[in-house]
DNA sequence: CGTTGTACCCTGCGTATGAATGGCACATCG
DNA sequence: CGATGTGCCATTCATACGCAGGGTACAACG
């Protein structure tokens, strides 16, 4: 079993700090791939959390190729594990938009105006 | 003189009233290159608005080469005032940003992951 | 049946943001 | 001096969003 320890009072969102950790067991070998992880509730119950913040880090997780939820087989740690666990896909999330970001700016439009539209862009796809 | 009405009511914020029925205004030939438009602080008395709100719209303006303030004589409509009218930057904006929106999110990146990696982006900066 | 992951609904709290307003000051022209 | 555009300081209000929580329900296994 690996020790998970949730600070409520964190600034960083509880999801965070469960995807954080479970990465973190996986990059120290505390996780190898084929592990069966915890279902959500059983979790949840464990660290006192609600059924949805544990589904929201399994989720994530599930896409980052960390975890491979086998339906209603439980949820497992992904072969690949190591090394998904190594990229920060928001590193790169960031630095995609600021490029985008910065190419504007140069254009003289205004950081009020690039709010504006991104806000336009998120929300254009359900319509 | 060019009527120009705002609406408190609406829900587009009045400097952006304002920047709409100018540019209508060179577009419909009501204003032509070299016209002096009011002071900031006319206008904002003439419109019931507060310097600030004129002042912005000025500025973009302005900077969308609409305008041009030319110091301590006042402002007048720039030279190529009517091809830049058509021109919506914003439309721009969108575009550039929605491309790489879609990429991100073919590459299942969550809309939040994109809108929090967008917040830092846009803070970065003063820090 | 019970457990699995998952989907949808709705709620409240805290924060971040923009919009608009107000005040004060400046340098430059005429 | 008076007018110009412009700068920075501030505040108030409303809105939007993320986070967390609660509830209910579903299909697919064992």
């Amino acid at each position: 079993m690996i020790e998970i320890i949730i600070d409520i009072d964190d600034a960083v969102p509880q999801f965070a700090q469960l995807i954080e950790q479970i990465k973190g067991a996986v990059l120290t070998d505390k996780l190898s791939p084929g592990d069966a992880l915890p279902s959500i509730r059983q979790l949840a119950n464990d660290l006192q959390l609600n059924n949805k913040t544990v589904a929201k880090a399994y989720r994530l997780l599930e896409r980052d190729a960390v975890i491979q939820t086998k339906g209603y087989r439980g949820t497992f740690v992904h072969p690949d594990a190591k090394t998904n666990s190594a990229v920060d896909l928001c590193t790169l999330v960031v630095s995609k938009l600021s490029a985008t970001v910065e190419e504007l700016r140069g254009s003289g439009v205004t950081d009020s105006e690039i709010r504006i539209a991104f806000g336009d862009v998120m929300n254009r796809r359900e319509s």
